[in-house]
DNA sequence: CTGTTAGCGCGTTCAC
DNA sequence: GTGAACGCGCTAACAG
């Protein structure tokens, strides 16, 4: 039914050893069978068990993906610039999509990937006890967002910066009442939200301005809660001037709260995103940029590069750049600021 | 090093065979020895090995998803929803992401999915040529964009249908002079785009509206891609005064180009998008909705029943569901249309 | 350079 | 209800 190796090896008039060393490209065979088995095989359609190679010689040639929810854009961009770099070096991708608390959880305690996988990439960051289970695996491990931990290879962005930037920007403008839509931190226990959040609070403090915690609002990271909180924010007594969105999915959200209630940005509050999503633009949406798709094919890189040489010295941590992209959502405040 | 069934079974005192029957709840097995083996194969933080599974058994216990592309909204959606519903079911899910025309000819070349799934979902339909080679893995296929293909269960709507909805919305307020966006098929030959095309044509006639060629542009499926076919509409002769996008993004890469052309929907052009992209509520962009992770989490619902019951009586295709969603993007011509 | 021999870690008979 | 033997398809170590 389907063709094995010693079919192969039969049509070739060769052992399937043979065979085995002339399709990896190993040395020890002279060109000629090398040439003539190549051609056979092609002609009998035939392809490499993976399990039985794995089962032989310990290597999977499979990498696995935890991701929190490819449908979201971010990590669906991830996702893409990670799958790239893998299947162009020959591994085959696992993705784990843990959406859910419990899917989440299933996954940790059961852990499937093991002796599945030659390594695992995890879109975000593990909290302790799932970076212990990873750990556990014994394979190289590395992470994209959320910041270095321990044994795992990180690639990511400057939290801080980038919403230093953002903040910045908008006290620049004059702004003092400035808002802020955050992600929660959900099931899943990463910085970011954290990080971003510290910054807004240092430059509060830097422009003297106080800080009101009921303009801090959550918006979980999706187009609604975006909606959600900016609505809240405009419900407040004394509605912010800006506000910060931690990300521009959330931000779309708010500038959508803002048409319903017939205001518009910048000219009745402005609104500053995070991410640089490819519907900003069209959004018009003052942001900051990180790269994406760039995140996850860097981290697919160092862990190749650990997987061909685990002694070697590996970076444990490598940063990516961000920026202010200025656009038409910010201006000063309407009666020119405070202070 | 790593815990085999071999240690379990001298762990618990009994035989692997055993071992293997209590773990994977077949029947056999007392209730008391039952127990033992699960709580000992826990507390060794025991898995089994798929690759060796696979190998006595036959079975990988692994789809195959082949995605066009992950990093775009509708994809990851998709994907999302299949995913879902197949590690439910204890399936691990190999993603290839096809991208590229080179990642998507060394994928059906080589194969390498070969022997390594039990299953295989694509997301796109594949042409004859891909078809075939996916029909020679001898397991059962599924599809969910692009209509029904003989071998594949397929997922799918109703293309003619939603765009007639599309552009018949546009006749009935009174538009004759309308433009298409279009999705070119790119290296893939989907049908869609031509169903698409097929209904507004007929709706064109049907409408007694002539038909001018100038005001089809490909849009490429892209943001991006529908701002350059909008600017495009725009500098004709005579351009359209409704629009209608083969899909959200490139409908809202239009309002983007209208409004760097100081022009606003509906007030001087009328657009219409299609998928509901979760954005589209934000833009107000009246559109043709579809369910979107729905139809992956169908498709791998279909491709499951098969895998469990292969001989069974299986719907070669479903379809679901599409309608037309008013927002604020969509208004009669403004100078009360021609006849 | 090539063939032979042994497993890899399981599931699956078949005995008991 | 349980254990022993066998083989899945391949790679690795050794012989030649």
């Amino acid at each position: 039914m389907t063709v094995s190796i010693t079919d192969v090896a039969r049509a070739a008039g060769v052992s399937a050893s043979t065979v085995s060393r002339a399709l990896r490209g190993r040395e020890g065979v002279s060109e000629e069978v090398r040439a003539r088995i190549t051609a056979v095989a092609a002609s009998l359609g035939y392809t490499a068990s993976r399990s039985a190679a794995a089962l032989a010689s310990g290597r999977t040639s499979t990498i696995g993906v935890v991701a929190p929810y490819v449908g979201r854009w971010f990590f669906g961009r991830v996702l893409d610039g990670a799958e790239q770099v893998l299947s162009d070096a020959g591994y085959d991708v696992l993705l784990y999509n843990l959406g859910s608390t419990d899917a989440r959880k299933r996954f940790f305690t059961r852990m499937p990937a093991r002796k599945r996988v030659d390594a695992v990439l995890c879109l975000l960051i593990p909290d302790e006890e799932e970076a212990a289970a990873l750990r556990s695996l014994g394979v190289p491990l590395a992470v994209t967002v959320g910041g270095p931990r321990p044994g795992f290879t990180a690639v990511g962005i400057d939290d801080r910066a980038g919403a230093t930037l953002a903040v910045r920007h908008l006290v620049n403008l004059g702004h003092r009442r400035i808002g802020m839509i955050s992600g929660s931190s959900g099931p899943q226990r990463w910085t970011t939200p954290g990080e971003r959040r510290r910054a807004y609070l240092d430059v509060l403090a830097e422009a003297g301005a106080d800080h009101d915690p009921s303009l801090e609002v959550d918006g979980d990271f999706t187009v609604k809660g975006g909606e959600r909180a900016m609505t809240e924010l405009l419900a407040s007594v004394r509605p912010p001037t800006a506000v910060f969105a931690q990300s521009d999915e959330m931000a779309m959200g708010a500038l959508r709260a803002l048409r319903m209630h017939r205001l518009k940005a910048p000219d009745d509050v402005s609104v500053v995103g995070f991410d640089d999503h490819e519907l900003a633009e069209v959004a018009g949406l003052t942001t900051i940029a990180q790269p994406v798709a760039e995140q996850g094919a860097e981290a697919a890189c160092l862990l190749l590069r650990q997987l061909e040489d685990p002694d070697g010295p590996h970076p444990a941590y490598r940063q990516m750049p961000v920026n202010l992209v200025l656009r038409e959502t910010t201006a000063p405040p309407r009666t020119s600021g405070a202070r």
